[in-house]
DNA sequence: TACTTACATACCCATATGGGCATATAAGTA
DNA sequence: TACTTATATGCCCATATGGGTATGTAAGTA
């Protein structure tokens, strides 16, 4: 019972319900997430920290760049998770996230031809 | 996105998650649920009453006795509920729950006969 | 080494949550 | 009316939760 009582506890926050649909989508540095979400950096990574703890999502670093995405091996959560992101298709926020969420990997690419020049 | 936050709200919490899944398989008053989930009275109540506020429940008074039955025009948390079903069904708490059920209407009919004699 | 960027975490605070005990109310019985 | 049962709710407290600000750390760059 308590792993179900997790996984809605972690459902039950908005912020840690749109990193998660936008998880579903694709794997994503905490930056890309401060782009899509426009929360703090510390309010995403303490949700993240959640999210690691119980199990949820996993992370690789890749040099400076941390990289989340699903446990795919949760099939509890990737099943809920996809009758979520289809019950929310007509939500404001979840449109708009999901809209700039095109557009992240050229928003590090540009800031990466930034750094460099 | 607020009507899905608050239905995992609401299942979030092991006493709510166990009373509506009594509630998914039969309408029920307070005292039964006491007698079935080993609870206060007043700890059953308010989550009831929680239950109510948000709309997921509903109740019909018969003399002393309050009875408590789904929202059923709320397909979401039917839909839900179906599923956590399925999932719990090996859970010792939703087993031994469950194997009471069963005996919770003979237990109102002992226990208004003796009020009768 | 000094500096910058990306990220994590510690500390603090306001609010929410759950549960216990006592009490109020409603309905039925004597 | 007095009493009992069923249920709801108020008050209180301990703990959990979310978020802000500041700071620590890792990695890369100059």
């Amino acid at each position: 019972m308590n792993d179900l009582i997790n996984l809605f506890k972690v459902l039950s926050d908005e912020t840690r319900m749109r990193i998660l649909i936008l998880l579903y989508h694709k794997t994503l540095c905490v930056c890309q997430m401060q782009v899509v979400l426009e929360e703090t950096q510390p309010k995403i990574s303490k949700h993240l920290g959640k999210l690691r703890d119980m199990g949820f999502v996993k992370y690789k670093r890749q040099e400076q760049l941390v990289y989340y995405y699903l446990d795919e091996t949760n099939s509890v959560l990737i099943d809920i998770l996809q009758k979520i992101v289809l019950n929310m298709k007509d939500d404001p926020i979840i449109i708009k996230d999901l809209e700039k969420l095109d557009k992240v990997d050229e928003f590090l690419k540009v800031q990466m031809f930034q750094l460099k020049s």
